[in-house]
DNA sequence: GTAGAATTCAAACGCCCGTTTGAATTCGGA
DNA sequence: TCCGAATTCAAACGGGCGTTTGAATTCTAC
């Protein structure tokens, strides 16, 4: 039997097992990235990232404890800048609520500069994360879920006194709506290159694509409800 | 040697046939949905349809022409209706062109009509659908691309007519971030289940939730371009 | 310098994968 | 009725998977 394992708990944290660990995850990262979770195999990644094929599992426990290590990496640290420059912005507001753009630009601002700090993972961090949103595997959800859920709470009140007019289920969807376009955006596998037209003619620039994301999404937030006289006659035909 | 494999061309089509292939596409649809293409297995897969492991490869070919074919069965009628649907409006709206709302409208209803029509697959098929938007594999990305072109060419020139004011490129990025908060919200895996408390109050409606969707999607495109002098100065930090 | 823990390593375990095979069966038209 | 094509079937093929093992090695503190 080996000298035993370190417990789950502990947290050897010496420089050789930083090392492997980070190498690990950044293979990890670009694999789970391009082939999704369950197509990426250990062999591929530990191969990649130079490791033993067993250093997966003594350093992480499990495949599904390395993904989830992957993510938070990256998911902590932004959330919390989110956090914190929500909260810079309702200081500087004052008395005033901050404006939609306000909240909606302390919300989009440390998701770019994610995007854009390559040694932070860079768009592949993001894409990966794209893909982690339709994930329906529940390990995957639950986790999600318990990442953003303080963060989506913290924003959703701020909307809320910057919109005051919607209700709180409108906002949910609202809200909803712009975590679509956003993470759809941000995965940018360039959809379906049906958009092909845009990376010809324009180089694909994170900070313009937020300066054209920005006002759609505001004017969206701001929208007034549909009454319910309104409704849609298409649907049931004629 | 087995009497020779029909032709990849020809088209049996008999009556026991179709029924095999309807029960394998069937299973497929929802296995896929569940688990994703990579972690959907030939063997649960048949099982839960109750034919023989050999019958995929038989009337398919491969795992992945079979998932082509899920994804063909349901996207060609849609796509179909869509353009349909948009060319109606071309016709009733005469020398005008139709507002942004109609077209709009042209795209959301296909989709909701075919997330009400469980015979057509219902929910599955769009949460299918939701997941592929988001895979990198490439045999996906081709084939939606192949899929959507032309139905995407079609309403850019229809949506161009609506929205004059705005460039080719905006125009191009808009309709970006319209099929992610289309795709994001119609896959509903209920995004993290961070937005609970819609399903809490609110029965889970998709007629509801186009309702809500098209007036957050109207004020989107029409919201004017971001003059180039704003930026967005928080990008940089201070 | 040495004991003991932490880490790396090659090898193996048991399992499931997509696909192919060739015989058995079913089907449809003459 | 019967023949050839279409379809179903059980079995096997070769290979890759995540994980575990126990010895070998490296590190660290005394």
């Amino acid at each position: 039997m080996p000298a035993s394992r370190p417990a789950r708990k502990s947290v050897p944290q010496d420089a050789a097992s930083a090392d492997t660990k980070t190498r690990i995850l950044d293979a990890a990262e670009s694999q789970f990235m391009e082939h999704g979770f369950e197509a990426t195999s250990l062999r591929g990644l530990t191969s990649a990232a130079g490791v033993n094929l067993a250093a997966v599992n003594y350093h992480f426990g499990s495949k599904e404890e390395l993904f989830q290590a992957v993510l938070t990496r990256r998911l902590d640290p932004m959330n919390q800048e989110r956090i914190e420059l929500l909260e810079r912005m309702e200081r500087e507001a004052g008395e005033r609520a901050p404006s939609v753009e306000k909240i909606l630009f302390a919300m989009l601002v440390p998701a770019l500069r994610l995007a854009r700090d390559e040694r932070r993972g860079g768009k592949n961090f993001l894409r990966l994360l794209g893909r982690a949103y339709a994930d329906p595997a529940p390990f995957i959800r639950n986790f999600l879920s318990a990442q953003y859920a303080g963060m989506i709470a913290r924003y959703k009140e701020a909307f809320h006194l910057a919109l005051p007019q919607l209700t709180r289920q409108e906002l949910t969807w609202r809200l909803h709506f712009v975590m679509g376009a956003l993470s759809y955006t941000l995965a940018g596998t360039d959809a379906l290159k049906l958009f092909a037209q845009v990376t010809a003619f324009e180089k694909y620039d994170d900070e313009l694509l937020l300066q054209r994301l920005a006002p759609f999404l505001v004017a969206g937030l701001r929208a007034p409800p549909l009454a319910d006289s309104r409704k849609l006659e298409l649907v049931s035909g004629g």
